[in-house]
DNA sequence: TTGAAAGCGCTAACAC
DNA sequence: GTGTTAGCGCTTTCAA
């Protein structure tokens, strides 16, 4: 076991007093060219590696960024955190990850352990705001910004897309090719985005194009490949002249595919599937995926240079961020055969 | 802006000195039930939250592990990190996450960070372990645990699988289905685990089949799931006739899967495909994979446990864990249609 | 059982 | 330009 090597050991070496080589470490003070010679000549022949542990004691910062997600597995959410790491990298944070399975007990626990542990800032995702949330974040005045979500009156900026008009578009995009029974396959009510915005831009749009809404066509569950397949599989028992379904994500999308494909229909002469997020697989799977494509890594990368913006008292152009969204026409999607009448 | 409220506060309001609400704090000495009442009230009242980075100076503990991953987004690497996160999480550590793009430089300067960060221990994950990591561990005697890779010589535990082993086993399986035009789609050969070990099962179940191993059939390229697609029409340009392929992993198989499948080849009854890994999408896709499966969150899990005892100063019962793999079969693979001879 | 004081490794006034 | 010193918020001897 090496015994550590600090800022004292430097001092003495070079026989210099710590703050000389504090000065030469930060660059913070004019410090001779033979002094600081000696001393970065010291650094060397000890090896010696600040603490920055000690540092960030005194000057009141981390330089770490706390960031809670529900799954990292889920392809969205690892992609996001890539965002946000390699722009926190670029600006000498680190980030802290923290996993929740989107329980508000383990959210709530990260929250107040990321503040003992002094971040300078959070990055906070959840699938269900909750009023709990709302009161932590107003009692303690943590610099965080929001991914997805909003509280609405409080200056927390947030990074999203603008989920309402995506869903117009691609439901939109579906009645343009026709189809007028579409089915649409979306997550729990609690959830804000995939079980309501989504949800009213698919109504929305049925309704400016003058078809009736039809509460039979919609299954919400919780979100994953099963339950998209299970929802799709409700629907076609009953329904078997749908042409077109929506899916509020990717990932119940794919699912929804794997069951019309095993009930023997062809996609997408007979029914088309349009998803939402275009994570990496919807490329990848045969046939390709029709999606709203999130800029997902983006997402994560502006919520990172948000907040390093607010830790650095730099004053943000707005205080929250729609970024653009794309519909990606690929395989699964294709005039309905029959003329809308 | 709250001022922070620190031991101090605590200690006045309640008429103690800090030593004493340290003691409550950590249990660390008898205090007697009134005063201990006294301070706990006064913690409530001000909502005092311990300064863990103080903690840390002066216990030399951070309570936080960095693990170093090629690509969070990547599946493989983001369900490992979410076992290493969970089990840290229930010992009460917290997770550093270093993405390095798999480059040699940022993997450095991670390391560096993660020690002047003073974080206990780090579980390293490389696709390239080259000379000067081993340096590195050698100069600095951070505890940690490496994933999938190993330095000889050193006592620095390592979790995997036998990859070597599984491979043999999946080809062992397309011979035993009667193939024996079996071609290999793999990582560069820099990559010790899917250039090298998995490349050497193959090989060593070819020969002991008595099949002789043609150069011609195998295809190595950076991984990725175009890299796959590109090597198999590479093979199939000039190899019609090759009945099976196994691929190092199965991002490069499912790339291997789409490129026959374009080509209009029928999986399984042209062309068998087996993988390896078992990532979540492995099956979900159409035509299900056939493959081997890791035990990725387990893997992730027993590193983080591993390093956590190594930090408690526990024995470990063994330096190094291969956790056992399966193959899985479904429907990329079937019986060649020839017989074997 | 409690308090005073030293010190973890560092930065930043403040003097010189 | 350089050194001395007072903290940052906490734990832990050491005395009382």
């Amino acid at each position: 076991m090496k015994i550590k090597v600090t800022i004292k050991d430097v001092a003495k070496r070079s026989g210099v007093s710590i703050s000389t080589v504090s000065r030469v470490l930060n660059n913070s003070k004019p410090v001779s060219p033979e002094i600081r010679q000696r001393v970065l000549e010291a650094i060397r022949e000890t090896g010696y590696r600040p603490n920055l542990l000690a540092r960030g004691l005194v000057l009141r910062k981390t330089n770490i960024i706390g960031i809670i997600v529900p799954d990292i597995s889920n392809a969205y959410y690892s992609e996001l955190v890539k965002g946000t790491e390699e722009i926190s990298n670029m600006y000498n944070y680190s980030i802290l990850l923290c996993n929740t399975y989107g329980e508000l007990k383990k959210e709530m626990e990260y929250l107040n352990l990321l503040t003992e542990k002094q971040v300078d800032g959070i990055i906070f995702m959840t699938t269900n705001l909750t009023e709990e949330h709302v009161r932590w974040f107003k009692e303690n005045d943590v610099k965080s910004v929001f991914v997805n979500r909003h509280i609405e009156g409080m200056d927390i900026p947030y990074v999203s897309i603008d989920n309402y008009n995506a869903a117009y578009d691609a439901t939109n995009y579906l009645i343009e090719l026709g189809h007028e029974k579409i089915a649409y396959i979306g997550g729990p009510l609690s959830d804000e985005i995939l079980g309501m915005k989504r949800f009213e831009g698919y109504k929305q749009a049925l309704y400016d194009a003058g078809i009736d809404f039809r509460q039979e066509l919609v299954r919400v569950s919780k979100i994953g490949i099963k339950s998209g397949y299970e929802a799709m599989g409700d629907i076609l028992d009953v329904h078997k002249d749908i042409t077109a379904v929506f899916a509020a994500n990717d990932i119940m999308a794919i699912g929804a595919v794997n069951c019309i494909l095993d009930r023997g229909y062809k996609i997408p002469q007979d029914i088309s599937v349009v998803g939402f997020d275009d994570i990496p697989f919807a490329s990848i799977i045969r046939p390709a995926l029709t999606t709203i494509r999130q800029p997902i890594y983006d997402i994560g990368a502006v919520a990172a240079r948000m907040l390093i913006k607010k830790l650095n008292g730099e004053k943000l152009d707005e205080i929250s961020v729609n970024l653009p969204y794309q519909l990606i026409e690929r395989d699964t999607s294709a005039k309905a055969k029959k003329r809308r009448k």
